[in-house]
DNA sequence: TTCCCCATATGATCCGAGTCATATGAAAAG
DNA sequence: CTTTTCATATGACTCGGATCATATGGGGAA
């Protein structure tokens, strides 16, 4: 089985003899909640989504993975808390969880490795986070594409419509919001990859309003900060 | 130094030792973005939030702690990319981070149990997502309620105005959804502890939508199932 | 080829949450 | 004790996104 480089990187030499490939069509689920994991799954090209439903049945989407772990925190679980579900079709590594564990275990430099790449997850979600915590579609996108582009541009593969669930916004909106964004001149799009248009006012790349981080010398005191030029 | 049962149980028996206690007054903060980590902040009492600026200036809470780890995925990084700020007064317990990593190196059970720890971790951002995920205050609050809390009943300990931040919204919109829900005899509130009401038609305790899971044997087929009654 | 499905796209309408304003009581500060 | 501050709370108004409807074009199926 040839990996992935990253994932070359990070699996010990012996375990590419262990792998398996596998090739998953649109819309197949590859576990659902409930399942006990054996397999751990790591997204080689195509996109999956992890899913959960939602209080009113309605699918949530906690994830979308292009390139990368699935479920790697189920490492441990008895069971998946969650479906994974390939949005288009999708190329898996599959890596044996028990072979995994055991050798987690053993080596301590492997060991090492994985804490690393949880703790990327763990800050990918928290950016994730944050993006769902901003009220407007438009504040979102830029986000997205700050964050999750290489050098102001993001590719939307997958399109519009699975993003539109990652961002936890209806699609219509995000049609709305990049036409808008288009026509303000603010973004430029070009087979689904978004680019942040530079060097305007106003495209997204800007100056953060000043935050108090220490107490006014008086109470009552405020205080109005211009920014007269900027390096 | 004495540390809390569930972090004794997950350090090296030699860490006690090394670890130093710390009182961090209210409003202050314990790391600025950009600092360079040395040490790991376990909190003990009290609660601290993580926080970014976000594009236009406001605080964006990504994830308020009020027992655990404070930036356990900074432990292998030049710097933070978040700041950490106490909420109330807060009680911590610092663990030098070049000790806990060589002792990561050296010993594979605590490294094991570490991952545990940041497994546990990506499933409680994940659950975060999902809540962020949800249109209404009233879905935040119950889902809130239901994976957050103990038995039906989350205690608010630290004041409405800093769980509205953790939900994504305004405090005004907390309060009149919490008067709402509480009028609507959907939960109680006694001393700040939100409990659902049980045993009662639409009180947050339903049997989620059916959710296909296979294809139906013949196109632009419609079905409606109906839940007649319910164990 | 023809038909159907689906992503993309846009308009109209409605509603829920944000925003701003104001009030109250408890706790902290003086 | 008095004053200030802050969390809680609620009303009025606005606005952005959800919802529903409709249109179009491309790709796959029959």
């Amino acid at each position: 089985m040839i990996l992935p480089t990253a994932l070359k990187a990070l699996l010990p030499p012996t375990f590419p003899a262990r792998c398996e490939g596998a090739r998953i069509p649109k819309h197949e689920r590859i576990f659902l909640t409930g399942d006990r994991p054996e397999w751990m799954f790591y997204v080689v090209s195509g996109e999956v989504t992890l899913e959960r439903t939602g209080l009113q049945g309605e699918p949530v989407v906690l994830q979308r993975t292009r390139q990368g772990f699935v479920s790697e925190a189920s490492l441990k679980s008895a069971k998946y808390h969650c479906d994974a579900m390939a949005v288009v079709d999708t190329t898996v590594v599959k890596i044996p969880i028990r072979d995994l564990s055991a050798e987690l275990e053993r080596d301590p430099a492997f060991a090492g490795r994985w804490i690393g790449m949880l703790n990327g997850e763990v800050r990918r979600l928290r950016l994730h986070c944050e993006r769902l915590s901003m009220k407007s579609v438009k504040d979102r996108v830029l986000h997205l594409i700050n964050t999750e582009g290489a050098n102001g541009a993001y590719a939307a593969n997958t399109g519009l419509k699975s993003l539109a669930g990652e961002l936890g916004i209806t699609h219509e909106a995000l049609y709305r919001t990049l036409a808008a964004l288009e026509k303000a001149n603010v973004i430029r799009r070009d087979n689904g990859v978004l680019s942040l248009v530079r060097s305007l006012p106003g495209n997204g790349l800007f100056y953060p309003a000043i935050k108090t981080t220490s107490n006014l010398p008086g109470p009552g005191l405020k205080v109005e900060i211009t920014v007269i030029a900027a390096a």
